[in-house]
DNA sequence: CCCTAATTTTAATCCGGATTAAAATTTTCG
DNA sequence: CGAAAATTTTAATCCGGATTAAAATTAGGG
C-alpha cells in the first residue's frame, strides 16, 4: 500500500499520529532547518526512508503538525463555547483548556514558525485556519464585551496578545509537570484578570 | 580587508547593520530554511556572495541577528529600570518600550525560532542573554510586587506570558502604522491591567 | 591620473540531507 | 504453513543552496 493510505487502518493511524508528535517535538525544540527526518525517524525507532511510508516528505510533515496544532486550538475554542456561559467564561475555559493541551498529554503542539516555506496550498490552508480561530475568539471576546463579562478593549490586539502569550508556550514548556501545573494556573488567570472590566 | 572587519568603518557599520535588518525581516516573515542569502542580498541590491564580505555565513548571520533582538530587549528595560518608578511603572514602561520597538523604526526584531541550531558557543551566548532578560523582568515585576503596586502572582509564568505576548508580535505586525498603533496602545494597557493589585 | 584598498561579482565547488527505487523483512490471515 | 499485503531497510541518486577563490569593479587619497 502507498503511503496515500486511505483506507488508513487502526495501527496506520496511530503510528501516524506518534510521527506527527515525535515531528512537532523536533521542530519545536530543534528548528525546521536543524530538524533531519532522521532526527525524526531515530525518536519511533525508524529509519529516515520509513517516514515516506506515512507522509509524503518534509513539507508534508510540517503540514500536518501545523494542521494538527490549527485543530487542536480550533476544538478546543469550539469546547469551550459548547460548555456556554458569558463571554468571559468562555474565553478562560478556552485558555484553561489551551494551555492543558500544550503542557499536558496531547503532547507538543508544533510553533507555526514556518509557514511562509510551505507550499502554496498548503500556506493558504493553514493561513485560513489559522486566522478563522483568530475571529473566533475575538467573537468570543466581543460577546464579553456585549454581555458586560469583558472590559470595552481593542478586540483584535487583545487577541493577538492572548494568543501569542499561548503560542509562546512551547519555547520555554519541556514536559515538566510541575512547571505545567504552574502554567495551568497562573496563564489563565493572568491572561483573564485584563479582561475583568 | 577580511570580512573579519575589526578597525571597522562607519560605512561598513551602517551596511553590516542594514544586513542585519534585511535578514530579520526575511527570517521573520519566510523563516530560517525559507531564506536563502540570495533573498537578503536581493534586498540590498546584492549578490549572495557579497554578504560573506560583512558576516561569516548564514549562521553567524542568524546569532547577529539573535543578538541585535536580545541586546534591543535589554537596553529599553535597562531604560524603563532607569527612568525609575514603582515596580509597575517600570513593567509598563518596559512594555510600552519594547512594542515600540517592534513596530517601529527600530525595524524588524528577529524572532527566536532557530536557537537550537545555532552552533554551541553561540546558542549558550543567546541562551544566556535571554535567560538574563527574563531574571531582570521577573525582578521588576518582584520589586512591583514588594512595593504593592503589581498584584501579588507567580513572576516566572507571568513573566513567560507577558514575553510570549511581545516575542509574538512579528508574526502578525508587518508594517502597518495604523496597526502599529494600535498595539503599542492595547499592549501595555492590556498586559499592566492584569497585573494591578 | 595612478595606485592601493575596499567592495562586489562571477563561476565554480561542495555537501548534507531530502528523496527514490528496489530489495528485504515482518505481519496478516486464509 | 504459505501467499499476499504491509512495513522497513539498504543503497543510491539528486539537488539547492551555502561556501569559496579568483577576478573585476569601484572609491578615495596622493
Amino acid at each position: 500500500m502507498t503511503s496515500a493510505n486511505s483506507g488508513a487502518t487502526r495501527a496506520f493511524d496511530d503510528k501516524r499520529e506518534r510521527l506527527l508528535r515525535a515531528a512537532a517535538r523536533c521542530f519545536n525544540e530543534k528548528g525546521y532547518s536543524g530538524t533531519s527526518l532522521k532526527d525524526v525517524a531515530i525518536q519511533l525507532g525508524l529509519t529516515d526512508a520509513a517516514i515516506y511510508y506515512y507522509i509524503a516528505g518534509k513539507q508534508e510533515l510540517v503540514y500536518q503538525c501545523y494542521m494538527r496544532a490549527a485543530d487542536i486550538g480550533q476544538r478546543v475554542l469550539d469546547q469551550a463555547i459548547a460548555e456556554g456561559g458569558s463571554g468571559f467564561d468562555v474565553a478562560r475555559r478556552y485558555l484553561e483548556l489551551h494551555v492543558a493541551a500544550h503542557c499536558g498529554d496531547e503532547g507538543p503542539i508544533a510553533i507555526m514558525s514556518e509557514i511562509p516555506s510551505l507550499a502554496p496550498e498548503h500556506r493558504e490552508d493553514i493561513l485560513t485556519r489559522s486566522r478563522t480561530h483568530s475571529r473566533n475568539f475575538e467573537t468570543v471576546l466581543r460577546r464579553g464585551i456585549d454581555d458586560g463579562s469583558v472590559v470595552d478593549c481593542d478586540v483584535r490586539m487583545t487577541g493577538n496578545a492572548i494568543m501569542g502569550a499561548v503560542n509562546w508556550i512551547p519555547k520555554w514548556f519541556h514536559g515538566d509537570p510541575v512547571v505545567a501545573e504552574d502554567a495551568v494556573r497562573t496563564f489563565p488567570e493572568y491572561l483573564m484578570r485584563g479582561l475583568k472590566p
